[in-house]
DNA sequence: GTCCTCTTCTTAATCAATTCAGAACTAAGG
DNA sequence: CCTTAGTTCTGAATTGATTAAGAAGAGGAC
């Protein structure tokens, strides 16, 4: 059987192809009665509707914007922060009606591919720890946004200030009295380790992502407050519950022990208020733990943290993309703020 | 300035668009040298590669699968139950190369035209409570499976069996002594209430979404534990935790109060344990609650739930949807199991 | 020299629509 | 009766690629 298109119902009725692509796409341009016999016509023959790729084509016009993540996207879909960040790109899509194509990152080839082949008019970068295939992107001459890292020169950006925000974060624990200090980084998933990932003697900025940016803050603080940044029990682990245990585990094996930990994201500080508990120790009396995102889940478990608008970074960036390009470049800092809870208290034990 | 296409390209370097559409696709077809010098052309005129809607077009093919939601998405974003889900969609996706377009549930005519406008293979129509658009995605003729609600004839189906499930969870907690029994109901998405939806003369079935079949569940145990329906307490609310906060406030303020509470999913579960915390309602001493999905956040929370496996309903369907088709449809029930834990407890007040 | 095969490239058809300019017809105004 | 405007429909060009079939030339075997 031959496939049905405008043309075989065209035939059929007796009409040209133009009318029938009119009785669907512009109803205004012919008869209502003729309209209405081609589209019984075309309910008989099985007709799908217009084919969405030819129209496309023709069109120019997607209705799709493309989110590209730095992981998997079954592993996006376990972080509270991007999935925070989806909601808000979608409430602004949906109002244009405009679709969500989300791209993952299974390996990097695949990507590549899939970025080429997406039927999209316009791409969202989401990577909080920098992107690889931004060349990849920035060739198809699409309008792009890029979220958190990396900053691009003349493309529209939405991030915060992951080092002054980090810094806030740390004073208010040195602030408290906290002398032994441990100092949690998160890094790049794996498979893409940078060896030279936790130096800091190149500062870190815009461009190596929120977590060296955040290490980056902890070490103002630390230093700014007198301590030796050699001091400071420095670990490291990815953004995954399991994996942040391990580090937590690691970190408070230690003796003497932190009085303090400050982790690069709620989802780490959760982790570690886990062994805590799990170990016995208490929060905030002999613990004090700062986590960073302000997660939905972090008000519940009364963890202290540094708020970033999550939602809002999502409805900017969809603003960004949908709305006509404007020149400059838009390079939205969006406010952060630390919360207190009930995670963090003076030290107990009060000597070094 | 014209766009540039492989005619561009073609007549630049002065060869057909065929071998300049082989330098990109096929590389195998043309001389290694000339290639090279195709792709040096293609760079300098900044020519984004071959444009996907054209290919998809001639191709036949997209590469991607459309996930439909009963929803808005950014709602559907705040559902746990629906991101461990996509979690598993996405992980099978993913190997295949194959990408996810998100269509959420502005308002039914959006919702209609942006179906009709997807590009894709298939479509994965996830909805707990029965989608109004089946019909309009039947028309696409493509492969669709349909999640949990409703079932078609003739469509591949992932689901579980509800009712049997809650019909469980309600006799575990008659087990335990409970009398003063309240149910509550999650009914369809604001704006698409049903009247007689909690009239259960008619049988909670697979037509009448999860919330239906769960209430009629909790009918069966109750009924088959010698109670009387309309003893039970009734109440109703959406699967939104500001709303279930409500209902739980009604439910707890009645005297004399229920010893246990059914929750038709963790979402309202976890608004029930919130009110009665506020209320200073010892759990499981005072009320015993149960939810169903036992989401992520439900082990750590202690509740007593149904565990249904959410992330491989997922990648069922993501499999269903893209292996080659097979007949009979296969409509795969997932098994479900009850877990008890620190939320429920035989009632104090022994009397009625 | 002829035949065959390989590699490399081209021609032309195809995918399924949208859109612009214009034709045919009707009705109203002068 | 002629002009003008409005409605309804058609023809042809256009969107940007892929692909099957075939042509041209080189090289090897006999």
């Amino acid at each position: 059987m031959q496939r049905v298109t405008l043309q075989t119902i065209a035939d059929r009725v007796g009409v040209s192809r133009t009318t029938v692509s009119n009785a669907f796409s512009r109803p205004d341009q012919l008869n209502e009665e003729l309209r209405r016999r081609i589209l019984e016509v075309a309910g008989e023959l099985g007709y799908p509707g217009p084919h969405p790729a030819a129209r496309t084509l023709r069109r120019g016009r997607a209705g799709v914007i493309g989110v590209i993540f730095t992981e998997e996207l079954s592993y996006a879909f376990a972080d509270s922060y991007a999935v925070g960040f989806l909601r808000g790109l979608a409430a602004v899509a949906e109002q244009s009606g405009t679709g969500l194509h989300l791209i993952g990152w299974p390996s990097p080839d695949v990507a590549e591919e899939v970025i080429a082949d997406a039927v999209v008019d316009g791409f969202c970068l989401f990577s909080p720890e920098g992107h690889p295939l931004v060349e990849t992107v920035l060739r198809r001459r699409l309008p792009v946004v890029t979220v958190d890292y990396p900053y691009v020169e003349g493309v529209p950006f939405v991030g915060i200030e992951d080092r002054a925000a980090a810094r806030a974060a740390a004073e208010h624990v040195l602030g408290l009295g906290h002398r032994r200090v441990a100092v949690l980084g998160v890094q790049p998933a794996p498979g893409r380790t940078d060896r030279d990932w936790l130096d800091l003697d190149r500062p870190g900025d815009l461009r190596f992502g929120a977590g060296r940016a955040r290490l980056a803050g902890y070490h103002d603080a630390c230093v700014g407050a007198g301590l030796e940044w050699k001091d400071v029990v420095l670990d490291r682990t990815a953004n995954d519950r399991e994996l942040a245990r391990q580090a937590a585990f690691r970190i408070l094996d230690r003796s003497p022990r932190p009085t303090a930990i400050l982790a690069p994201t709620d989802e780490v500080a959760f982790a570690v208020l886990d062994v805590a508990a799990h170990l016995g120790i208490e929060v905030p009396g002999e613990l004090s733990v700062v986590g960073f995102d302000d997660v939905p889940a972090a008000a519940p478990a009364g963890l202290t943290t540094v708020r970033q608008p999550i939602t809002e970074k999502g409805t900017t960036a969809g603003r960004l993309l949908l709305e006509p390009a404007r020149e400059p470049a838009p390079c939205v800092l969006m406010p952060t703020e630390l919360v207190v809870r009930r995670t963090t208290a003076p030290p107990t034990d009060a000597g070094v």
